[in-house]
Parts: structure tokens; sequence; C-alpha cells
DNA sequence: GATGAATGAGCATTCATTCAT
DNA sequence: TATGAATGAATGCTCATTCAT
């Protein structure tokens, strides 16, 4: 239940790839310069000085600049996305003989630990989600096939105990995200670095268990 | 109980400053463009051929293209929002009579309404936000304040009665919107236009109630 | 029968536009240098520097370097051409008494002093029909029209008074614009300065005048 | 009297040399992308892509993308056009038994479809001599002297039988020259696929013959 | 006040060329 | 010998900003 960071999974996203160091270091300097700037106010100078590398090197496999965008956003939605939803899925599936409420503990600070461990990609996706929602539209459509077959079972299980208002498992996932993200983004937005974990994953714990009972 | 649009507001916002009908055209002219490619990729240029003006009457009075982004959110931040969240309040207090399920619906709805009907407008500050956090800042802290006072004799009263949930008043105040924003955030990115204003009140206040209920 | 060179109608040409006398410049150095250099190898900054202005200057209204290039060759083809050739129209209806082979060392020898004294000019133009084959074919289009109209009955009488073969008055144009441009076009090329155009103008004229007798 | 195409002369010229199939490959690539783009817009990642190896490849050889050039332009120059000069005389000495209209004849076709079966070299060929005059120079020279020394007899004996204007060798051959230049280089430009062969032929030697008769 | 020509630093991108493997 | 990643100067082009009229 211990969990990779997304810097980490980052990483090894692209030790698999067939990219040179050099281009590697290239990702890594945009994903830093990319979060700390955004994107249009980071140029390609920028981040060939950071990456140590010559600006014709930051284009000879990504390009364009887009290109660089979306060698940087890809790895978040084709893999560490979904398989952190995986980890995830997983985990909630090992803590069935809780209850609910301890399950939803669980699963809330888990998130939280996740979101705010990575604010700063978080960052870049909020602003590049804002500037071409498809990555949304995406991104949703994929997380939401990966934990609707997975959460199903589970959330009839705690209905069946009488634990779980018996709504659509969908919206009840929609429900809990969306207070969620509600809860944590002023803080990601703000780079809030002394969110106070437990308090938060009570109070909206507390919230979420008088809403989502029965 | 009827509310001035943003789009209105703004206009008649504009009017009152000391501003020449080419600074004004200037101003709308902003507005539109950031909303639709975002401050960076607006230019000076696209401003004034919108506005109908030269590009030296564009810095005339603003100096700066962030002296221009400046002015299109002034008003927003000191007068509209607080204005808009005065209307709220009174509207809020003219319905004390009801029960506290009433209330809530006619809240909830009401700032649907009001974010979807300015979808443009609110893709600007969440793009702004993202990238000058203290706008966000000082955006709660001036609607904090502004509700606060207004709202707690309001709570107190329903609280009394025991029909919600005896938390503070600004924990409530911040789960409410933060459901809201939770459920409205991926409608506004993607300019859904098609969202069942009556069903997602209605999704939002069946939640809200359980979940604030005492 | 005195004749302005192109030189001096691509300048009046560029008084009538509407341009500033930093745009004019920017027309000039790129005339000298396109033709200098050939258009490929002429920067942008080049053209700035010799015209004395801004990059961004060189930008403002041709938009693009091709745009500039356009802007070279337009006067060219859509005035300076026509022009030219209407004059020549002009002198040769003037010379209707002579006979035709006097008239042939006329039109024969005004052509190549038209030519070797625009051989920059002339150079750019090869170069771009190159590329572009659509220049030549609209240019040779345009010419042909106003060549056919003004000489059809100049031929007509030199025919009837038997100094000139009965062929169509078309074909006698390009014979002798053939031959003129086979004669010449090694000079243009090599930038020939020492041009006997009297010798020149004879051995042409003794060719054609056998070559187009009856 | 079947000539080899100057592609089939130039493929055997390669094989002449020492050279490797891969640099072999290289030298194609380039004609043909230079014919087709000319030389600045072709990039030697074009090359290398098309010839199939790896841009170190075309520098291995060549050096620098000049050298490719003067590579790709040497055979015509050195080898392939002082042999189909050389082929061309050989045939015109064995046709000296025709009158000389009918020697005319066979070598203006000749020319003419040898032209028109090389288009796309011949347009490198004029682009680089406006580019690079002295390639037109030393062309002119080797040719002149090549054709001076094979076709003087020929003439004088045409000459003496009274068919041909008795001017000095070499002007009667740039005479002859010029006429087919002057006709052929709008076709050459435009890539004109559809010249009617027999009919050009016979325009030009119509003429040719008038003009050249003593 | 308004204009719009002019500026020049800055940007994304290209490309001939080199060199370690 | 062949490769292709790396280079970095050069290029076409943009844009916020200034200023003379």
């Amino acid at each position: 239940m211990k969990h990779t960071d997304v810097e980490t999974l980052f990483a090894n996203n692209l030790d698999t790839a067939n990219l040179s160091d050099k281009q590697r270091s290239v990702l890594k300097a945009s994903l830093t310069l990319f979060a700390q700037k955004g994107y249009e106010n980071t140029s390609t100078l920028d981040i060939a000085k950071l990456a140590g590398v010559s600006e014709g090197t930051v284009f000879k496999h990504f390009k364009t600049k887009d290109g660089l965008l979306q060698a940087v956003l890809k790895p978040f939605l084709q893999d560490i996305f979904p398989r952190v939803a995986g980890e995830f899925v997983q985990d909630l599936q090992a803590t069935q003989i809780l209850e609910f409420s301890d399950f939803l503990r669980f699963a809330v600070r888990d998130r939280i630990v996740y979101a705010m461990d990575n604010r700063a990609e978080m960052k870049i996706m909020i602003q590049e989600m804002v500037k071409k929602p498809q990555i949304l539209e995406e991104l949703t459509t994929r997380l939401g096939v990966l934990l609707q077959s997975a959460i199903n079972q589970l959330f009839v299980s705690y209905q069946d105990k009488g634990e779980l208002v018996k709504w659509d498992s969908m919206r009840i996932v929609r429900t809990i995200c969306g207070v969620i993200v509600g809860y944590l983004i002023p803080n990601i937005i703000m780079s809030d670095e002394c969110l106070d974990i437990d308090a938060t994953t009570n109070e909206i714990c507390e919230f979420l268990l008088h809403g989502l009972q029965p």
C-alpha cells in the first residue's frame, strides 16, 4: 500500500522510452519550467539552458514546442494516471473488510496526499485543461472506465451492508471526487505547503459520511 | 430577485469610470479576447483591431499589456463580484422564512445559473488564478468577509431550528462552495452548453442536505 | 522615343503607392540584394541593414519575406512591363513609314538596350520564373495580348509591301523574341557589361532579315 | 544514332567513380531533389532520407553541401555534356551526304528531344547558371572548343555547295543554338510536357533555313 | 487625445556540420 | 565505414512598447 510518487513514475516512464540522456533531461527541464512559469512563458532557450543542452537538441526529437508539451503530458495521461488509479483501486479492494467510514477515510487521505505531493504537475494539467478542454474529456473518460469496473462491486457490498446510499456508483465517485477537488483546488493553485492533511481528511470525511449515508 | 449578468455590470462599471469611448471599447475587446484565447495568446494588435482603435491608444491609458489585464479584472474583483455577492446575500436574507432545504435549493440554483451564464469570464479568472495565486487569495478574503457577516445570523437561525449541522458558518460556506465548484468546474472548462440546471441542482442539493443535516 | 529605364519607373511606381520612406527603402534594398545574391540567400536582416531600418519594419507592411518578393515583382509584372511594352508599341507604330529592315533594327536595338540596362532585374525575374513557372505564364499572356492587338496591322502593312514573310503575326513576334532571348541570355546571366550593342544588333538583324523575308 | 539519356549516363558515370552504393544513392537523391525543389530548398536531411542513409554519410565523401552540388554537376560539365556533344557530332558527321536542310532538321530535332527528355536536369543547370555564371562560362568554352573543331569542315562543305551562308562557323552555331534556346526555354521552365516536337522542329527549321541561306 | 510607423529584443524553428560510438 | 545524436549560429517572424505628427 506504499505508493510510488508521480515524479518517480515519470522518471521510470522516461527510461522505458528510447530517449537519450539529453532528451530525458530536456523533458525533465520542461516539466519543471512549465510548472513554474506556465507553458507560454517558458522559452525553448530556457529549457535548453536548464537541461544543459543546445536548442537544437530540444527540437531534435520533439519537433515543436507543442510536441514537447505533449511529450510531457503523455505519460501522465496515458501511463501514470491510469497506473496510479490502478494502484488506488487495488488498495481499495484490499480494504473490503473495513467499514465504509474507514474505507472512505483511507481513500480520501490517499488522494489528498497524492495531489499535494504533485502540486506542480497538477498545476500544468489544470492550465492545459483550461486551454484545451479535450484533455479533461479524455482523462475523465479514461479514469471513468477504469474506476467504474473496479469499484462497482465494492460499493454494492457497502450498500448491501447499509453503509452507503444506494446511488449509481458513478454518481458516488463523482460526488467524492467533486468534494475533494472543491477542497483541494485552492491549495493546489496557491501551492499551499502547510495543509494539515489529517484535519482536512477529517473535515472532508465527516461531511461525506453524512452526505453519503443511506 | 432578478439578477444583472456580469457583462451588463461590466459595461455599467465602465460607464462610471472616466474613460473615453475608445478606452471602453479597448477594455471590452480585451475581455472578449482574453476569454477566447487566453492572455498570452492575445496580442495588443488583436485588441486594437477588435476595438477599432490604433495600437497606440491601447497603451495610452493602460500603460502596459498587464495593466490592461488588471483593468479587465479589477471590476470583477473590486466591484462586480462583491456586488453580485451582495445581491445574493440580500436574496438569501429575503428567504429567511423558508426551510433550509428550500433555501439551499434556491442558493445552489442561483449560483449555478450565475456561473454558467458567465462561463467565458470564469475561464479567464481560473487561468489567471492558476498563474497568479494572489488573485484567488484576495478574492476569497474579500468574499469571505462579505458572506460571513451577512450569512452568520441566517445559518444560526437554521441551526436553531435543527435544520442545519452546527458547524462554524465559514466551514458550511466552504463546504457548499467546494461541492458546487467540484461539480461545475468540468462544465466551465469544457464550455458545456447543455447542462441540465434543474437536474444538477437536485443532485447537489440532495447530497448537501444529507451532508449538512445535524 | 526616349525611354524611361526600369529603375526610374520602379521608383515612380513606389511613389504612387502609399508607402513610407522607410518601406520604400526596404523595397529598394530587397531589389538590390535579391538581384545580387538571389532570394534564398538574402536574409531579412541583410535587407533591414541595407535599408537602414529595423527588422520589424521589414515585416510591418510586407508580412512575410515572400510578400516582400511579391511586392518587388508586382510592379514589374503589373505595371512596368506593360507600360514599357506600351511605349515600345507606340514607338513602333510611329515608325510605320520606315522599311521593315529599319524598323527591325530599331526594335531590336531598343530591346537590347532595355534588357542590358536592367540586367540585375532580369536576373531576379529569370530566377523566379524557374522556381515559379506561373510567373512566366502570366507574363507571356499579358504581353502577348498587348503586342498582338497593337502590332498586327503593322506587320500586315509590311507583308503587303512584300518585306515580311506571311506568317501569323504571333509567330513572327515569337521568333524575334526567341532570337533576342537566345542571344542575350548568356550576357544577362554573366552580367556581361561590355556587350557591343551595335555589333550585336547588326548580327541579330542580319540573321532575322534573312529568316523573315518572304 | 540512338542516344543514351542523361540519367543513364549519369548512373554509368557514378559506377566508374570509386563510390560505395550508399554514396551513389546520395548523389542520385541529390539530383532528384535539387531538380525538384532547387538547391537552397533541399536540406541534407531530405537527401539522407531519400537516399536511405544517415546524415553523417551525406558528408562523409562530399564534405559540404556545396561539394555535393559540385559532385552532382561535375559529370554534367566534365563528362556527360561533352560525351553527348561528341555523340551528336559523330551523328552529324555521319550525315554529311545529306543536304543542309536535312542535316539541320535532324540536328534540331535531336537537340529538342534531348532537351525535353532531360527537362528536370536542365532546370538545375539553369538555376545554377543564374547563380554562378562561371558555370555557364566553363560550359560554353568547353562545348565551343568541341563543336568548333568537329563542325568546321562540315559547315565549309555545305558553304562550298552554296547551301549555307558564309559566316564564321561559331556564329552559325551560336545562331542555331540561340534560336533553339529561345524556343525551348519557356517549355523547359514550364515543364511543358505536351510539346509537339515535329511541329516545333518544322517551325524552327523553316525559319533557320531562311535565315542561314546564302 | 489619437494615430500608426518604427523599433528591437525575443522566439520557435531549421540546418549544415561534427564527432563519439 | 556508417551512424545519428548533438550542436549553435542563423533565420523568418512576432509583439509589446515608444514617439513624432
